[in-house]
DNA sequence: ATATTATGGTTCATATGTAGATCATAACTT
DNA sequence: AAGTTATGATCTACATATGAACCATAATAT
């Protein structure tokens, strides 16, 4: 069974998406990817038994473990789950209360944003 | 300028990757995405400004404030920072210290994690 | 009311993140 | 000391996340 494939097209410029992230962004990755190295050893498990429970390879464990800011941030939240870092500090039932509130704050802000006039807000 | 791509290859059936996420994981992700954009309503702040401020497309933001667990850890940071959500609740100086802290724990760990036994450790 | 703007949801092209394999070295055990 | 295992780093193929351009509708302003 075989596929052929075949397109034509024309050259365009690669326009690569160099990001450029805050400080506050690199340092906060940078914190939570430590944490949880510091947890995995901590627990003593191995990084391929973390990469398995998680069900990622091996590699992204690695990434993740660096602070790479180019990962999912779902694998990254259970990683942290998986070896014991807490995210918000918080335990799973006050979480889903955190949830319900920012739901109802979130009921009261008016639906769209709309500018009355021209102005910048760079205050915050 | 053209380029031609031709490619033959056996059709192997797509491997796609369903990963599987924890509840804490989900709800960890959805309260952060719901802070955010209750936070950009408070501010009043367009999607498209923020969007524009964290360098990302309208369609991604949109990603990101309904919880998206896809979307890279970097720019879900960032966007978070620019509405004004604190991540770990601590101002950028006190996040570094946490950070130097971490690094020490770690030089205390060793360096990689052996064995003694086949022991399953699935208490935590 | 009408007009204007923001948002939500598509679709498509492509840049890139991930799995998987391999290898070299470090680190631990005996 | 030798033997064993964990880790770090590389490479390739591929699945997919993202940007861009749409459109339809909701929400606000006048």
């Amino acid at each position: 069974m075989f596929m052929i494939y075949i397109w034509i097209k024309d050259k365009k410029m690669p326009k690569s998406i160099t990001r450029t992230y805050s400080r506050y962004t690199r340092e906060a990755c940078s914190l939570l990817s430590g944490l949880i190295r510091a947890a995995r050893k901590e627990h003593k498990l191995t990084a391929q038994e973390v990469a398995d429970r998680a069900g990622i390879s091996r590699g992204l464990l690695q990434r993740i473990e660096k602070g790479d800011l180019k990962c999912e941030i779902g694998v990254v939240f259970e990683v942290a789950i998986i070896v014991g870092v807490k995210l918000f500090d918080t335990d799973e039932s006050t979480l889903r209360k955190h949830i319900r509130q920012t739901e109802d704050k979130l009921a009261l802000l008016p639906k769209s944003v709309r500018k009355k006039t021209k102005v910048v807000h760079d205050e915050f």
